[in-house]
DNA sequence: AAACAAACCTGTGCGC
DNA sequence: TGCGCACAGGTTTGTT
């Protein structure tokens, strides 16, 4: 589900909410969630522990405790993250309960229906063992910058589909399925091209198209589809799903030519939506 | 190295 | 109305 600008708006939500706040009291009630460690890991890594900071890496968020440990928190697929006054009934799926002290208790709820995200602490100078995936993300174009030139050598780097290259996280953090095609349909690149093969010129029109679909879905909160299971720490939703131009909108006119109609194919297990006029 | 398919789960929407 | 299937924002693993 959540892409960059999702993560970003939930970072940002977050950092406004539990920064500086103790954790008074930890519940796990889904161990699956926790599976990269254990419960007792987490728990015991949080309770009594102040949240510094709220950083967003890729779609990881990573919250520095003043113990010298992280919390990182992946939504995955279905992942949602709620703060709410202590008491406040819970939505099912609710797999982990991190109460924060204050004037006003609030629990931050970790909810998560197909159960793919995780909870973890970790001690940040074993990166590399406790969460190797992190230590060999790619470079995130928000949190990172990512130039139009660094951009151009990675795309040459290697011969894949420009696709794949978008969504691997290894080379560019962050992106995901809707914003891929976005930003591809922008810049009116096919989704099957080889990188290597995009000239300098379309390498400089993507990148730019990366980071203006990318900056446009922050501001608009992201994107909250038909089944709203997106949404921010408050619950709300966002709204750049009104300008999506292509995902979702297989079957119907293409809003840039007016001429030609969306096509939806499968590639590699993923919806891919393209305008077979605007883009190749 | 690159490209798929399958796996991990649950919920929803659609066609019949 | 009910059933079965396809499909979903992510990532890893195993196989061609």
């Amino acid at each position: 589900m959540p892409e960059l600008p999702e993560v970003e708006t939930v970072r940002r939500g977050l950092a406004a909410q539990v920064v500086g706040r103790r954790i008074t009291r930890v519940e796990v009630g889904r161990e699956r969630t926790v599976r990269r460690t254990s419960p007792r890991s987490v728990i015991d890594g949080l309770t009594g522990a102040t949240i510094t900071a709220v950083n967003r890496r890729g779609k990881y968020l990573l919250c520095p405790l003043d113990t010298g440990d992280e919390l990182m928190m992946h939504l995955r697929m279905s992942g949602r993250l709620l703060v709410v006054p202590t008491g406040s009934e819970r939505p099912p799926h609710t797999h982990v309960v991190i109460h924060l002290a204050g004037q006003e208790p609030h629990e931050l709820l970790f909810v998560d229906p197909r159960t793919f995200g995780e909870v973890v602490v970790f001690d940040p100078s074993n990166v590399a063992t406790e969460l190797p995936e992190l230590a060999k993300m790619g470079v995130d174009p928000i949190a990172d910058g990512l130039s139009g030139k660094q951009f151009a050598a990675l795309l040459q780097s290697r011969s894949r589909q420009i696709k794949a290259m978008l969504l691997d996280q290894h080379v560019v953090a962050g992106i995901g399925n809707i914003y891929c095609d976005e930003s591809l349909h922008l810049a009116g690149i096919r989704w099957d091209r080889r990188s290597d093969a995009v000239t300098p010129r379309e390498a400089a029109k993507l990148h730019a198209a990366i980071m203006r679909v990318l900056g446009e879905a922050i501001e608009a909160g992201g994107s909250t589809l038909a089944d709203s299971q997106y949404v921010g720490v408050d619950g709300e939703g966002g709204w750049f799903q009104l300008h999506h131009r292509v995902y979702d909108r297989a079957g119907q006119r293409c809003l840039t030519c007016r001429k030609a109609d969306i096509v939806r194919v499968a590639v590699a297990g993923r919806g891919t939506h393209f305008c077979p006029r605007c883009q190749s």
